[in-house]
RNA sequence: GCGCCCGUAGCUCAGUGGAUAGAGCGUUAGGUUGCGGACCUAAAGGUCGUGGGUUCGAGUCCCGCCGGGCGCACCA
C-alpha cells in the first residue's frame, strides 16, 4: 500500500501533474517514510494516508491538490493492470480525497479473499512477517530479569521478565534473530553476604544486620551437601583469607548456584526460557573487562586520578566522569558493563536490548556512552526501562520488604492469578507507565478479564468447527465469493482477520506489545458480533456452511496466532 | 538542587502529529429458552494536570508551572 501511493506519487511528479522539489533527498525521505493507516470509521476507506498533507510544503502545492493527482495516478495504474500489464490486479479498487487533504483508498474487493485463502493455506506461517530472504536477518540480543541470585524472584521482578520475553516473541515473529540473555552475578559482596548469613544459621548463630534473612536461607543453611560442607571445612581448616577461596566464597558460590536454578526453574513456570546465562565473573576470566579497557585506553577515554581509573563519560555528555576501577584495584559494576558491551557485539548483535527497573536509569548514559567510546552506535543499544508496580490488593498496598522477608515471592503470585493471566496484564500496557497490579482483578475468571473473554471466544471458534466436523461438513475450498458484500458480517470478521501482520509490524517497529492485546480483544468482538448475526452449521445451506467454516477457522488461526504471540494458551475448550 | 519517568472517563489503562480521544471494569436501560450466556445492543460519563509555544492540524513535539514516582557513590 505504501509503495503503490509513493509510486503514484513519483509518477504524478515525473508526468508534470505535480512540481518536483527542489530537495530530491527530502522526497525520497518522505516518501519512505509515508504513513498509512486504518481510519476509525470505515466510512473513510479501507486506508487512509496523510502523505498529500506532509508533502504540501515541499511540494508548495494544497494537500487537496497533491491527493488528487495521487488518485488520479492510483487510478491510471489499476486500469493498466487490469487491462493487461502483467495480469495481476493492483490491491486498489478506489481512491479518493477527503477533508483538509486525506487520501483514503478502498481495497478490491477480491482482495480479502486472496489474503484469507493464502492465510489458510499457510496457518503456521500466520502471524510471522514475511522474511525478504535476500536480507539478512536482524540480531538482537535481549537481556532482561538478570536478578542476582541471592534469592528468589519477587513479584517485583515479575515485569520484567514478562516484558523482556514479549518482546522477544514479538521480534522473532517480525523476522529479527533473538537471543535471551540473563546477566548475574556469580562472585563479589552480595554473594559473600548469602554466604555469611548461610554459613550464620547453619552455626546457630544470628543472622548480620546487612545479611539475607528470608526463610529460603534456612532452608539453604539445612541443604548444604556433603561435598560442599566437606570443601567449606577444608577451606577454614588451611586457614584460606583470599576472598576466592574461603569458606565463605565456598559456600556462597554454592548458595547461589542453587539459587540460579531455582529462579530458572521460576521463570520457565512463566514460559520464560533464555538461551544465555552469562555470568558477571567470566567477563574478567575470559578477559572481556581487560580488553575493552585496553581498547578505551587506546583511543585516549580514560583516565587515572586519585588513585582510580575513570573513564571520561563527560566527554559524550554525562554529568560527570564514572570509575571504572577503584582505588583499592576493584572493578565497579559498570567495569562489568563496559566489559559486557564488548563481549556481546562480538558475538555479533547488530542490536542490544537492556529490560531495566526504571531505578536504573541513572546509569544509561554511561553504559551507552562507553559504548560508543568502544565503537558502537549508540542507536545499537537500548535501555527499555519498565517502571514500577505496585502490588494491591482491596485497594491496599502489599508490603514488600526484602530485608524483613516479607515479600512475596513469583510463584506465589503466578500460583494465585496464573500466567495467561499475568501475561495478559503486563502485555497490554506500556512498560513505561507505572501501574498498580489489582490482584484481585487479574484473578477474576469472568468477563472482568479479557484475557478470558479473548480465550473464551477462541474455545468457541474450535466448538463450531468441531460440530460442522460432527454433521458431516467440511471447510470449503476456498471462501469462494463469501466476501464480495463487504456490508456483511462474513467481510466484518475477515477485515479483523487479516489486520495480524500489521500488527506485529507495528508492534515490532515500536517494541511494543498492546497492540497485540488490543488486537485479539477486537478479533474476539468481532467475531461475537458475527456469531450473532450469522448461523454458521446450516444444513440447510451446505454451500455456505462449508464457506463460513472456513471463515471461522481462518478466525480460529489468527485469534491463536494473536495469543501466542504473547505467550498465551489458546483452549479448544474452557 | 540536578536528572529521568509519569499525569487521559468513577476505577485500571490504550492511544504511530491527523478526521467524532478509545477499551475493560463499574453505573443505567434493554436483549438472549439458538453453532458454548465466560454473550450481545445501547446510554450516561472527558477543561487529555495547568499555562504558553511550534504546526494547515497537538493527548502526542518544545518551554514554564503544579502533582506523583525513581535516581543522583571509588555500592551492587
Amino acid at each position: 500500500m505504501r509503495d503503490a501511493i509513493g509510486r503514484a506519487l513519483r509518477r504524478a511528479i515525473a508526468s508534470g501533474a505535480l512540481p518536483g522539489p527542489e530537495d530530491a533527498a527530502a522526497l525520497d525521505a518522505l516518501i519512505h517514510g509515508i504513513e498509512v493507516e486504518v481510519p476509525a470509521s470505515s466510512d473513510h476507506g479501507d486506508y487512509a494516508s496523510n502523505i498529500a498533507m506532509k508533502s504540501s510544503k515541499l511540494l508548495k502545492r494544497a494537500p487537496a491538490q497533491i491527493a488528487a493527482a495521487i488518485v488520479a495516478e492510483l487510478a491510471a495504474e489499476a486500469g493498466e493492470r487490469i487491462h493487461g500489464g502483467d495480469g495481476a490486479l493492483g490491491p486498489i479498487a478506489s481512491a479518493s480525497v477527503a477533508g483538509p487533504g486525506f487520501l483514503n483508498v478502498r481495497l478490491r474487493a477480491g482482495l480479502l479473499a486472496d489474503l484469507l485463502d493464502a492465510m489458510i493455506a499457510a496457518p503456521n506461517a500466520w502471524g510471522h512477517l514475511a522474511q525478504n530472504t535476500r536480507e539478512k536477518p536482524l540480531r538482537v540480543n535481549v537481556e532482561f530479569v538478570s536478578a542476582n541470585p541471592t534469592g528468589p524472584l519477587t513479584v517485583g521482578n515479575a515485569r520484567g521478565a514478562f516484558v523482556g520475553d514479549l518482546l522477544s516473541r514479538v521480534l522473532e515473529a517480525a523476522g529479527q534473530e533473538v537471543t535471551r540473555e540473563y546477566y548475574f552475578n556469580d562472585f563479589g559482596e552480595q554473594v559473600r553476604r548469602l554466604g555469611e548469613s548461610v554459613i550464620a544459621l547453619r552455626d546457630g548463630a544470628e543472622v548480620a544486620e546487612d545479611g539475607y534473612k528470608g526463610d529460603y536461607v534456612a532452608e539453604l543453611a539445612t541443604a548444604i551437601p556433603p561435598d560442599v560442607a566437606t570443601r567449606a571445612s577444608a577451606a577454614r581448616a588451611s586457614g584460606a583469607t583470599s576472598t576466592d577461596d574461603d569458606e565463605v566464597a565456598v559456600i556462597g558460590k554454592w548458595a547461589s548456584e542453587r539459587i540460579r536454578r531455582g529462579i530458572q526453574a521460576s521463570l520457565a513456570a512463566l514460559g520464560v526460557e533464555f538461551d544465555v546465562w552469562r555470568s558477571e565473573g567470566s567477563l574478567y576470566t575470559e578477559g572481556f573487562v581487560d580488553r575493552a579497557i585496553e581498547k578505551l585506553r587506546a583511543a585516549g577515554w580514560l583516565e587515572e586520578r586519585d588513585g582510580a581509573l575513570w573513564f571520561k563519560s563527560t566527554a559524550f555528555g554525562d554529568d560527570k566522569d564514572r570509575v571504572i576501577k577503584k582505588s583499592t584495584g576493584a572493578y565497579t559494576y559498570f567495569g562489568s558493563d563496559i566489559g559486557y558491551v564488548e563481549e556481546k557485539f562480538g558475538r555479533g548483535f547488530d542490536h542490544l536490548v537492556y529490560v531495566w527497573g526504571a531505578d536504573h536509569h541513572g546509569t544509561v548514559a554511561r553504559v551507552r556512552n562507553a559504548g560508543e567510546a568502544l565503537g558502537y552506535a549508540k542507536e545499537h543499544m537500548e535501555m527499555l526501562l519498565v517502571a514500577w508496580v505496585r502490588f494491591v490488593r482491596d485497594g491496599v498496598e502489599m508490603s514488600m520488604s526484602k530485608r524483613a522477608g516479607t515479600f512475596v515471592t513469583l510463584d506465589e503470585l503466578l500460583e494465585e492469578i496464573g500466567v495467561d493471566s499475568a501475561r495478559w496484564y503486563f502485555a497490554s500496557r506500556s512498560a513505561s507507565t507505572a501501574i498498580d497490579f489489582d490482584i484481585k482483578a487479574a484473578t477474576a475468571r469472568n468477563s472482568e478479564n479479557p484475557v478470558y473473554y479473548a480465550q473464551y471466544a477462541h474455545a468457541r471458534m474450535q466448538s463450531i468447527l468441531r460440530k460442522g466436523e460432527a454433521e458431516g461438513m467440511k471447510a470449503s475450498e476456498s471462501i469462494g465469493d463469501l466476501l464480495n458484500d463487504e456490508a456483511t458480517p462474513d467481510a466484518k470478521l475477515a477485515r479483523v482477520i487479516v489486520r495480524l501482520p500489521e500488527v506485529v509490524e507495528d508492534a515490532a517497529a515500536h517494541h511494543e506489545t498492546q497492540g497485540v492485546t488490543t488486537y485479539a480483544t477486537e478479533l474476539a468482538t468481532a467475531f461475537s458480533a458475527f456469531y450473532r448475526d450469522a448461523k454458521v452449521v446450516d444444513s440447510s445451506a451446505a454451500t455456505l456452511s462449508s464457506q463460513r467454516l472456513r471463515l471461522v477457522a481462518a478466525a480460529a488461526t489468527s485469534l491463536a496466532a494473536s495469543l501466542r504471540l504473547l505467550g498465551i494458551s489458546a483452549p479448544a475448550e474452557m
